[in-house]
DNA sequence: GCCGTTTTCGGCCCGACTGTTTTCAGTCG
């Protein structure tokens, strides 16, 4: 998959064209809007190349003559000679120096010019020798910027996960609300559109008193430093590392607010081209006929005056909703009323910290109708997996609990089997046939080549067992990468043999993700949302795997656990 | 450099905050 690697070419090409043309505004912002597309894209760029050529390049949206002929280039030869010219003139690794906050692509060429500065190693040792305060323009305070810029870059390795970055929003966002100063505290950004890493909070407040919240904000336990402070507008760095941007705006606003915080910044250019379109101005305080306000406080009405219907922020990535929204054919995204059923959990039969029963107390009280045990198989031993003997002692606990809750809930018996080296099961077929369903995942050998992973896990499918493929690329946020696998065979192979995908909820994994899932979709895949619960407060981290299914625009029926029971067991059989 | 239900030429999303300035460029979202 090369699409990020043009990706960054593109915008590296733009990033050197604002040092010393930046007149050619709308061919940097060309640059830009090709390669928002080209890195949101789930297909692969060179599959679109090899099959249908220039043509289809030309298809993707910010893609022309131009921009197709530099990828064309890219495949035939791994290079983009106007990328490589740039690069001779401004010899310094502009992508990490802009990484810092506070340094874009002038600054990088001033501390280049100046200083010599090439890499972020450069810029460290300028800034201990305090070379950057002396520069004519730059000053004290831009050194000292720059500094903590460079100290934040090292703490924080990454975005962080949707499932630690909402509940954080949600408690800064309750501070806010509890301080009695606001109408409404909204998380916005990133996190509203439930994307499964997190770059930065966004919260949009609604307030008569925007300078005491400001000062509530910057005196809070958790703000570790106030960024920038404006009448409007705050900028924070939280304990956690992570910045989050407050937004305080009216209340006749505050639709319009929300809706151009949220974004994504895609989506919000597309929609505001159609405002304008229709004679409209659309900004963050409203939509405005020349100065008359026609919409504002509602975010369903400023879409509603465009024509367009109102979209789940999970979509709203300019992948086609804003077209669709415009013809009211949005199709009907999954709901969190729709999910019957987790199908991982965990005991402490294996590596789960509770008793069965108690997960099963907490998953009737959240509501769900059936409940899934997948319990380590016998060659887990580090997650305390179980022998055969220990499975007949889970397997009775389950039938008797199934009795006892008999009307309230369905225990359904099923382990979390390992995916061997060879692609085998971990548990001989008796045992298999024992269980209402299969879940099946690779936990070892994770270093495997491409080839050999994608074989292995193909015949795990092939033998007919197999219900639900656990965590399928195996990745953890920001500390594993995801296995080396042929994702297309992989998910070609699931639509086949009827094996679910599944949408692992667990924060550290987040595992499929939305262009995964809009990728495997186009194979006829089922999908199984599940939390992976190891604790009784796992069990709400459905809302996770919910956000990432909506993003990926799956619908109920594409969902295997939104069946009721019955027909969940018709299905497994 | 891209794009078209006003256009194949002439437009291109919109605004906040900071720092080093004496009116604005650079950065960010």
């Amino acid at each position: 998959m090369e699409n990020k690697r043009l990706a960054e070419i593109f915008n590296a090409i733009a990033d050197m064209m604002e040092i010393e043309e930046e007149k050619r505004i709308f061919e940097i912002k060309a640059y830009r809007k090709a390669a928002l597309s080209i890195e949101s894209m789930s297909e692969d760029i060179s599959h679109i190349y090899k099959s249908s050529g220039i043509e289809g390049l030309m298809e993707i949206d910010g893609v022309g003559t131009g921009i197709a002929k530099k990828i064309k280039e890219y495949e035939e030869t791994g290079k983009v000679s106007k990328y490589e010219e740039y690069k001779k003139r401004f010899p310094f690794d502009i992508l990490a120096l802009i990484s810092v906050q506070g340094i874009g692509p002038k600054t990088a060429y001033l501390l280049y010019k100046n200083l010599g500065v090439k890499t972020l190693d450069d810029l460290k040792k300028a800034v201990s020798k305090h070379k950057i305060q002396k520069m004519e323009g730059l000053g004290e305070k831009t050194e000292k910027k720059i500094a903590e810029g460079l100290n934040v870059l090292e703490r924080i390795s990454g975005r962080m996960s949707l499932g630690f970055a909402l509940p954080y929003a949600e408690h800064i966002s309750k501070l806010i609300m509890d301080s009695g100063l606001a109408g409404k505290a909204c998380i916005a950004g990133s996190t509203r559109r439930m994307k499964d890493t997190i770059g930065d909070l966004d919260i949009l407040v609604t307030s008569e008193h925007p300078e005491k919240i400001m000062e509530f904000i910057s005196k809070m336990d958790e703000t570790e430093e106030v960024i920038a402070r404006g009448d409007t507008k705050i900028t924070i760095r939280l304990d956690s590392g992570i910045n989050c941007d407050i937004r305080v705006i009216e209340k006749t606003s505050f639709g319009s607010g929300l809706q151009y915080f949220t974004g994504s910044k895609a989506h919000n250019i597309k929609v505001r081209k159609i405002a304008i379109k229709k004679g409209y101005k659309l900004n963050e305080y409203g939509l405005f006929k020349g100065s008359k306000l026609v919409a504002g406080e509602n975010e369903d009405e400023v879409y509603q005056k465009l024509g367009l219907e109102w979209m789940e922020p999970e979509m709203r990535e300019d992948r086609g909703e804003v077209e669709l929204a415009a013809e009211n054919k949005l199709p009907k995204i999954i709901q969190e009323k729709d999910i019957l059923g987790d199908l991982h959990v965990h005991t402490n039969y294996s590596d789960g910290n509770e008793k069965m029963e108690d997960m099963v107390i907490e998953a009737i009280r959240l509501g769900r109708r059936y409940i899934g045990f997948t319990d380590h198989s016998e060659s887990e031993h580090i997650a305390n997996g179980m022998d055969r003997k220990k499975f007949e002692k889970y397997s009775e606990d389950i039938d008797k609990l199934n009795d006892k809750y008999k009307g309230r809930i369905t225990l359904l018996k099923s382990s979390e089997t390992d995916i061997l080296a060879d692609g085998s099961l971990d548990w001989d077929n008796d045992i298999l046939e024992e269980m209402d369903y299969v879940l099946a995942s690779v936990h070892t050998g994770l270093g495997m080549s491409k080839d050999e992973m994608t074989e292995r896990i193909i015949r795990s499918m092939e033998n007919g067992e197999v219900d639900i493929l656990g965590h399928p690329t195996d990745r953890l946020i920001n500390r594993r990468p995801p296995i080396n696998m042929d994702l297309e065979m992989v998910f070609e192979a699931a639509g086949k043999y009827d094996v679910a995908l599944e949408i692992n909820s667990s924060p550290e994994r987040l595992d499929l993700n939305d262009e995964n899932i809009i990728l495997a979709k186009r194979f006829g895949t089922k999908f199984a949302i599940n939390t992976d619960s190891h604790m009784k407060s796992h069990l709400k981290s459905i809302r996770y795997g919910i956000g990432i299914a909506k993003r990926g625009w799956l619908r109920a029926e594409d969902i295997i656990n939104s069946r009721p029971i019955d027909k969940l067991k018709n299905l497994f059989r």
